[in-house]
DNA sequence: TACCTGTCTGACAACGTTGTCCGATCGAGG
DNA sequence: CCTCGATCGGACAACGTTGTCAGACAGGTA
């Protein structure tokens, strides 16, 4: 492999030199820099990223900790960060949690191996759970995406409680009065949001809670499926199906179908997580779009200013996801 | 930051020590051992990737150069390939190419930069191209995933033609005599192998071949849709529509939707790529799904026996897919 | 005692950069 | 002619590991 001094010599100049060419960190006079440049094409010199960290200590990687193939949501939100962090001379190690507390802290240990310079974590745990302490305890940068566990850590996630309101009421607006709610994995910060916007637009609606209503899905595909079948052939079976997450909505979809009922005939369905194949839906589907790409970049700049400066207090943000009415909630 | 200097000092032991009992690379006696150990516990000490690997001049590490964002089924390639990777100790650095060959050499350069052990590429050129010719030059340990360029490189890919022959010529079987085919981008590989193969379909089966039922979706759903639109409201509109991947077959579904088109009554429809919710349309999607696991497992093998015996001779593997027959078709 | 054979551990030179400190050279001003 | 900045480039010690080469020590044998 070709080294700087490989370089440096052919050039007839010193290492120093051609690494100020390369890196631009000090002046170099034209000429001497013209020769540099032609000895590098020359020996095909490329520059090895290892020995640089090695003694910058810093590796220009930012370590994302996430479970993106349990998630579609998710493999679109490492795209927006990715995107983001391009732009600010990041590169992204992605990490997959398979939203187990176990693989959590592994992978977040690995990342913390890999000296990258920052965390971007959707935690299956919360505050207390090791991950996060290890991260507070040995000071690697974070910020917490999608799931905010509280606490004093940089966070950005989507304001859960309110668009789950609006949805609630909006089957309750067109006369359902037995709502229902798939709710999404117990822990999760984004589950307990839900279903707390869920009681929120019940109680705006003035409709009793009904705990015989809420079902777990476990923000999986086949635990909704089941928990869905499992609701709709019980007796007081609701008319209307507020869904969590996309996951669960092609669960709930897949018992639908399996029970010929009609939607929204039989039964009205609205859903958080707009994504790209919900319109193709027959009905199509009305939903709640996240801001994707705001989260994306709203998480990279926090990381980026955190590095920055250090002593910044904690934030907290919480973006506004857009509702998307199309034709499962029974509206034309 | 911690260093082995700090567990030794701590242990009263040498680095040598210590680095003997992180790695186990030599014999340590038990009670020295155990002091070490604890020396680590106490400290937190986190062990440095970046250091080792310029010591060792390796470090774990993937590149995957591919298009995960664009395509749905290399989304689930990339977990595959993960899966692999881990238990034969590599880590995965993704890099999305976005399916552009500018972007794609400038990804392949960054991962060399950052000297990864081996680079898993699905390429957007051929194997003339800026990219692969990079590789072989700086003798990179490279495998070509899906896109077999051809060239004396390792390769393993899906068996193509016979498995589009076989949509064709079960809508042949089914009485189709006009099958227009919604082939991919100009330029990858696997576009060519399928058309060959709906070529090869129509022969079998006895029918002509014409250029006016070939559109171009250019491997996207955007592309897809007003190609299959434009196809279907022109004269002498086929009765049945060959999708060569995913992307497309969504795009093919809008513009049928739009058009107010049954499936399969107006319009049969077959394709390639088995996805999540293909079971979910109404008719139920036939399809090809590829063994994405097998060809993660393959590429993976692969690429570590080469970095075992860089000697070898490069390696071309094709893997069968599955056909799966549901109703979209007009079978049932 | 002298020597040998294991068994265990320590010193130290890599690995390929970066960045600081210092020295060389040159032109201008006195 | 000498001095003084200014301008430019080189030497070299980090950075935190790994792995080789030797050395220390204990116990056994002659």
């Amino acid at each position: 492999m070709i080294t700087m001094a490989d370089v440096a010599q052919r050039a007839g100049v010193s290492v120093s030199t051609v690494s100020h060419v390369v890196n631009g960190t000090r002046f170099v006079k034209e000429a001497t820099r013209e020769v540099v440049q032609r000895a590098i094409r020359d020996t095909g010199y490329s520059h090895n990223t290892i020995a640089r960290s090695l003694a910058t200590a810093s590796t220009q990687t930012f370590g994302l900790a996430i479970s993106p193939v349990t998630n579609t949501y998710f493999a679109q939100l490492v795209a927006a960060i990715d995107a983001a962090a391009r732009p600010a001379g990041y590169t992204l190690l992605i990490a997959d949690t398979h939203d187990d507390p176990d693989e959590e802290i592994r992978v977040v240990r690995a990342l913390h191996r890999r000296r990258v310079d920052g965390i971007l974590l959707a935690p299956v745990t919360g505050v207390d759970g090791p991950s996060l302490r290890y991260l507070m305890e040995f000071g690697v940068p974070t910020v917490l995406v999608d799931r905010c566990a509280g606490g004093p850590i940089d966070q950005v996630g989507t304001e859960n409680r309110l668009a789950t309101a609006k949805l609630t009421q909006h089957l309750a607006e067109l006369g359902h009065t037995r709502i229902a709610l798939v709710s999404g994995r117990k822990g999760f910060a984004t589950s307990a949001e839900r279903e707390a916007g869920y009681r929120l637009g019940l109680r705006r609606a003035g409709l009793p809670f009904d705990p015989d209503l809420v079902v777990d899905g476990e923000s999986s595909a086949e635990a909704a499926e089941s928990a869905v079948a499992r609701l709709l052939t019980a007796g007081g079976a609701p008319t209307g199906l507020v869904v969590t997450n996309d996951r669960m909505t092609i669960g709930t979809m897949r018992a639908l179908a399996r029970l010929q009922l009609q939607v929204p005939g039989d039964v009205a369905v609205v859903a958080f997580d707009d994504f790209e194949w919900a319109d193709l839906f027959r009905p199509r589907l009305t939903a709640i779009a996240q801001p994707i790409e705001e989260i994306g970049r709203r998480a990279v700049d926090m990381l980026v200013s955190r590095l920055a400066d250090p002593a910044l207090q904690p934030r907290s943000v919480r973006v506004s996801p857009r509702f998307v009415h199309r034709n499962s909630c029974g509206c034309e």
